[in-house]
DNA sequence: GGAAGTACCCACTTTGAAGTAAGGTACCCA
DNA sequence: TGGGTACCTTACTTCAAAGTGGGTACTTCC
């Protein structure tokens, strides 16, 4: 049973009560659904290395700043590695870690799914006849 | 090759820009990965039907403000019925849909790799030498 | 009659993530 | 001399999500 499975490696990790605001496993998860950090890992995972303009062109709609701020984190994280090339104009590649790989491995079955049930989900909202 | 694999079902949905902010997707997704929907789903995955008052428990620190709002975007979702039984005092009790545990199946080993890495990860902030 | 229990809703305030706009560096080329 | 390119940073603003503190309905029990 591939549920129960499931369901007890979560039980071995959250006993009871889940888990509480503020713990670790919340702010990485904060980290990595972050509005541009999903675009940004599945852009690397499909893309393989790429550089900073390359990225912001694939990102549909991101700022500098925001690109700038996803960028950080990540790395910080340990998630995305940051080579810069010491030449001018600069040129600066980005590129998953393993640990980076890992995440993407398990984000993007959930994109995945998410993109094929968006529609059907979203859409017939079944009219507010909700009330007891 | 499961990356492969992985990555041309990724770009059969995402061709060349990844998606826009506001797309379907991106607003699932927002409701899935708001701060108590996930504590809400795997208390679901875990433990079967809860009532009101047991999933607010488990949530450890939800107001009823937000374990409401969140159990009304979960249940017009689709991903979590509601059933209320007509006795005094009120007795309610939520539980995963099929689609609710489509979708818990993919969030629990993210949310479990998440909390095996999250120490690590955030522990180990490298010093701040980032910089060029 | 009034307190207690369960499952909520509503109005208001606060917070923090994201957006906007502008500047900054370091070098090359015209 | 003064663009132009690529990769950022900082200061200020905005807006939606989340928090707070109340209220409600219905019935049973004391």
């Amino acid at each position: 049973m591939k549920v129960s499975h499931e369901v007890s490696a979560l039980r071995q990790r959250f006993p009871d009560l889940v888990f509480e605001a503020g713990c670790p496993s919340r702010v990485l998860l904060d980290h990595v659904m972050s509005k541009w950090s999903p675009l940004v890992l599945l852009a690397l995972a499909e893309g393989g290395t790429l550089r900073w303009s390359e990225l912001r062109r694939r990102a549909e709609g991101v700022s500098e700043k925001m690109l700038a701020q996803t960028l950080r984190t990540l790395v910080d994280d340990g998630l995305v590695a940051r080579e810069a090339h010491p030449v001018v104009p600069p040129h600066v590649d980005y590129a998953l870690t393993p640990l980076g790989r890992e995440l993407t491995d398990l984000l993007s079955p959930l994109m995945v799914w998410a993109f094929d049930h968006a529609g059907a989900i979203l859409g017939v909202e079944p009219p507010p006849a909700r009330r007891d």
